[in-house]
DNA sequence: CCCCTTTGCAAAATCGATTTGGTGATAGCC
DNA sequence: GGCTATCACCAAATCGATTTTGCAAAGGGG
């Protein structure tokens, strides 16, 4: 392996000082163009390529971002975000470092340790499904952003889903494809998301002169989750036509469900769900209409206010703390309902 | 914000020299067990941290492993194989930096340079599904390992699944069941992937005197994919009782597809995918049994070598190349053929 | 022709940890 | 007592890039 060559191999081939070299490669100090130029052309000849880590410890910055995630393989929501962060990232010439914690405390607390030894810059600290947090104590005085959650502490950046919106906007799209028995599926699990689901739901229900419906079970919001709300639904209110899931997991054990129990989506049954898994939106017949989440949006919105915060005396002041708004993202489980299309034909 | 403290506050504050305080903490050199007692004390309490950066340019060496990867937010595979590596690289006191090229050879260029400027020890070339490739020519001199492909040079040490034993451990699971017409459905796109698949399916249907059938179609290998090559198995294969599907998402279309034809699964149709996609594999009713792909272990292997290349001055010499087994999950989509029942009731 | 201001480049300090090559002090030996 | 080993510790060089300070030469005005 070739020893790397340094700027002192440049300036001893082009025969200037090291001092030269350095403000010939970043435009600094007042040298001839002539200079500049022979330069970077050795440079360049030479295939000199800078060291960061020499230029971190004389600048005190690294270009470093660490990323925390309490999980990143159990979801397609970490790689949206990482992707998000990592192309933002790219494009300012900032690199991410990655850690992950397991949900565990301590090794969040001990990966958290070697991310600051390393002199990253800032920190971007992601959960996977909106939560409300409380940063951890290592990471007072370093600039932070927390993406997916909200800061408890109300002291950092935040961005976050619109909760409420994606309420709103689900069920105001059944309400215009005509349907009045909207049913909402959801999870006994408080949190931002669940709550902020069921409160966007109601009020556009009530702003339709329409009878919020919820129903839920306890435990994990999957397919199974999805059978079972369905059945109790049916079960309690016969004559419903729409139903909106919680997220798109709940909404495959509705399509499994409808159909043991004849109803074909979306001739008998409208359905929208959360979350946009594009492994399972778009591969259900019909394809699912749901609200995606703004997973790369959050991760891209992180690493702007990173880079608004890092070098910047009074990057602690003023945190932004945003809801994305969710798109509703069409496919073709939602139609008008039975009884109005005959109302329409008569 | 405040400023750091070093190892020479140490020192002072130990009443001892900075070699004295470096010697303390890293249990170099012959100092009395007092002196080391002190200084590992005044540094607990001074809250001191070493400062990696610092470390790394003296040492040449910096625990960063470069991550570079295709793509990251379009399979959960990535995300397996990020944890897999991320987990063993913090057991052994290194970072991941991780860069994704998003299938463009010329960013993917650009980002390894960064890498390589940012002085990281070795890296990590990944690939989202099996592939042959060639290295980008800034890999070489430095310890590379590939995952998830096969390195065409033959000169980096490569890790993958075993192709031919997946389509093996399909089938065989298949006829274990009873099964005799076993049909394979896959896609018309030459690789690892889908030629040792069809190759390990037709070795375990030769050696039991089974007649190979597959039936593939063009395009991507996803739910559509899977409907549509099982209805033209049924057509030329009326009395197929089972279907060894390239993947999780074509079975996931068979389920749809037999489900129209009225073949329930697994009594009128035994069904094995492949990749353990957790989204849909244990959402399906019943769960489908399907072969699941070592993406965790990939990347943890992978930081496994690369440690042992690190600071080796031989890393290059006997690159492992490998083939992973990969473990069949069992869940309820096999049963014995209808057939084979009544011969026995009988 | 002298003094002063630019212009163009170089020397040296700096960032923080590690390591080489010592130095001073004590103990042991004859 | 004089000499050498050993012990405990320290000063200074080093890694590679940046930046402050400095200095010489060139150019301009009086």
């Amino acid at each position: 392996m070739a020893k790397r060559v340094g700027i002192s191999d440049v300036a001893t081939a082009a025969g200037v000082s090291v001092t030269t070299v350095s403000h010939a490669l970043s435009g600094q100090g007042n040298l001839s163009g002539k200079t500049r130029e022979k330069v970077q052309r050795v440079a360049r000849e030479l295939n000199y390529t800078p060291n960061r880590v020499a230029s971190a410890l004389r600048l005190q910055r690294t270009g470093i971002i660490g990323f925390v995630s309490d999980e990143i393989a159990t979801t397609p929501f970490a790689g949206k975000i990482v992707l998000g962060a990592q192309d933002e990232a790219a494009a300012r010439g900032l690199l991410l470092m990655l850690v992950n914690s397991n949900r565990d405390e301590a090794v969040e607390s001990r990966q958290i340790s070697s991310l600051l030894e390393q002199q990253v810059d800032a920190i971007v600290y992601a959960r996977m499904s909106h939560k409300l947090v409380s940063l951890p104590s290592e990471l007072k005085g370093i600039p932070t952003v927390v993406v997916d959650a909200e800061d408890n502490d109300g002291l950092a950046p935040w961005v976050a889903p619109d909760e409420v919106g994606i309420g709103r906007t689900a069920t105001e799209r059944l309400i215009a494809a005509g349907h009045r028995h909207i049913v909402h599926l959801s999870v006994d699990d408080p949190g931002p998301g669940a709550d902020g689901r069921v409160i966007g739901y109601a009020r556009a229900m009530s702003e339709h002169g329409l009878q919020p419906l919820v129903v839920t079970v306890g435990g994990q919001a999957d397919a199974s989750a999805g059978r079972a709300t369905f059945d109790i639904a049916l079960e309690r209110h016969p004559d419903l036509t729409a139903v909106f899931a919680f997220n798109d997991l709940m909404a495959m054990g509705v399509y499994q469900s409808a159909n043991e129990h004849g109803r074909r989506i979306p001739d008998d049954l409208s359905l929208v769900g959360v979350d946009n898994l594009e492994v399972i939106a778009a591969q259900l017949t019909p394809g699912l209409t749901t609200v995606g989440l703004p997973h790369y949006e959050m991760g891209k919105w992180a690493i702007e206010q990173i880079s608004g915060m890092i070098g910047n005396p009074n990057w602690a002041s003023n945190p932004a703390q945003i809801e994305l708004d969710c798109p509703l993202i069409e496919r073709g489980s939602v139609a008008g309902p039975r009884e109005r299309q005959r109302v329409r034909t008569s």
